[in-house]
DNA sequence: CTAGTAATAGGAATTATTACTGTTTATTTT
DNA sequence: AAAATAAACAGTAATAATTCCTATTACTAG
């Protein structure tokens, strides 16, 4: 992979913010240092630093969102703020049973729990 | 909710299978009934038995998929055939420690087991 | 029967994403 | 360091999934 100030830029940015942003977000930050950067190449590099592992892509319902954190790990996500929240659960448990159960050899295991978070107390 | 014929069938072919089908394999199926019917027919009477929770809507990646199977149930999905299905596994304890360990109130929990089902075995 | 409400078909509009094209740029070769 | 070449680029068009809009139709209550 050939080196690109596009690109670093772009890198940058993911790995800049715990917020799991999307592909737009993500162009409208790095427009700010390279006003002519295109959306194409936006997505474009989000697809290549995810086939190089270096970055991890999750669907929130149909929009792609970027994760820079590459360990295993899983979310919450908020149902009034929409908040993506990493949180680390040991998931060597679920494959043993998806293996034993199931019969079911499995690579990764994607978990969110939908509720609300902290920041809603009450009634809300 | 006012009766109407399209939705009757909408619901029929979501209940007639458990492959999880897309709005756009519905659509599909159920022309093959009412050869009128459009698209956003289609859509808008997902949601609403969505909204109604007579069903429950999924996202595979950035495409949605229905699933008439409303009790408490996760996913096994293949990456060599992209099969989804269906398993039962008690969330209790997912639930009780998003509570304690990060004060989340939980209202549903959704995993993906992503691998190979038991389809591929050897190499492929 | 008639007004009002809910649902419809069909198509336009929107949003996220991917593909295409001619141009630029990083790296390799001389 | 200049020329060659292959990757990356900007800009734009195309696609796919989904939502929105409008005129029309069907049911329901008075």
């Amino acid at each position: 992979m050939r080196f690109s100030r596009q690109r670093e830029i772009i890198k940058e940015k993911v790995f800049s913010t715990n917020s799991h942003p999307t592909a737009d977000w993500i162009y409208n930050e790095v427009r700010k240092s390279l006003p002519n950067i295109s959306l194409g190449t936006v997505y474009r590099n989000l697809k290549q630093l995810t086939d190089e592992g270096i970055i991890r892509i999750m669907f929130d319902g149909a929009v792609a969102k970027y994760d820079w954190n590459r360990d295993a790990h899983h979310h919450l996500k908020c149902t009034i703020c929409g908040s993506l929240t990493d949180i680390q659960l040991a998931n060597d448990d679920l494959k043993k049973i998806a293996k034993e159960k199931f019969n079911f050899k499995v690579t990764q295991v994607e978990i969110t729990f939908i509720g609300k978070c902290n920041k809603h107390k009450s009634g809300v």
